[in-house]
DNA sequence: ACCATGACTATAA
DNA sequence: CTTATAGCCATGG
C-alpha cells in the first residue's frame, strides 16, 4: 500500500522534532530515513510553521547552508536560533556541519556533545 | 492535464 | 571553487 502523503509531512515534524538541541540535520538525512526526496522534506517544513514546535532551523541543507532562512520570519532569525543553542554560524553556513549533523539511523540519543 | 517552481542532492565538467 | 544537468515529487496556476 502506497504511503500517505500527510503521513510522510507528520513523520518529517517527528523526526525534527527530535533533533537534539545545538545539532542540525540535512533535509536528504530525513529524506532518506522516510523514504521520500529531499524536496518533499523542504516543502514539509515550509508549512511546518503552523505547527509552531517544530525546530525547523536546524534542519539545513547539506552542505550545513541555511537555504531556508528567508522562509523565516526574518532571514537572520534562523541564525540567531542555531547561535542561541552553540551552533556557529558563518556566512551563512554552520561551521563544523558534519561534526554538528545528528544521524537518527546511528545516533540515537544521548549522544557526546559536539566536542567542538 | 500540462507547465513552472521549489527550505534538495548527486554527479559531471 | 563554480556551473550545468538530471532526478526527485508536492503544490499552484
Amino acid at each position: 500500500m502506497k504511503p500517505d502523503r500527510a503521513a510522510f509531512f507528520d513523520q518529517v515534524y517527528s523526526v525534527v522534532r527530535q533533533i537534539p538541541r545545538g545539532r542540525v540535520c540535512s533535509y536528504g538525512i530525513i529524506a532518506r530515513l522516510l523514504g521520500g526526496s529531499p524536496r518533499l522534506v523542504g516543502y514539509a517544513l515550509n508549512h511546518s510553521h503552523v505547527y509552531g514546535d517544530v525546530p525547523a532551523h536546524r534542519v539545513v541543507n547539506r552542505n550545513g547552508l541555511l537555504t531556508g532562512k528567508y522562509h523565516f520570519a526574518t532571514p537572520n532569525r534562523m541564525r540567531e536560533l542555531l547561535e542561541a543553542e552553540g551552533v556557529e554560524v558563518v556566512e551563512d553556513r554552520v561551521v563544523r556541519f558534519e561534526s554538528l549533523c545528528w544521524d537518527p539511523l546511528s545516533e540515537i540519543d544521548s549522544e557526546p556533545p559536539p566536542a567542538r
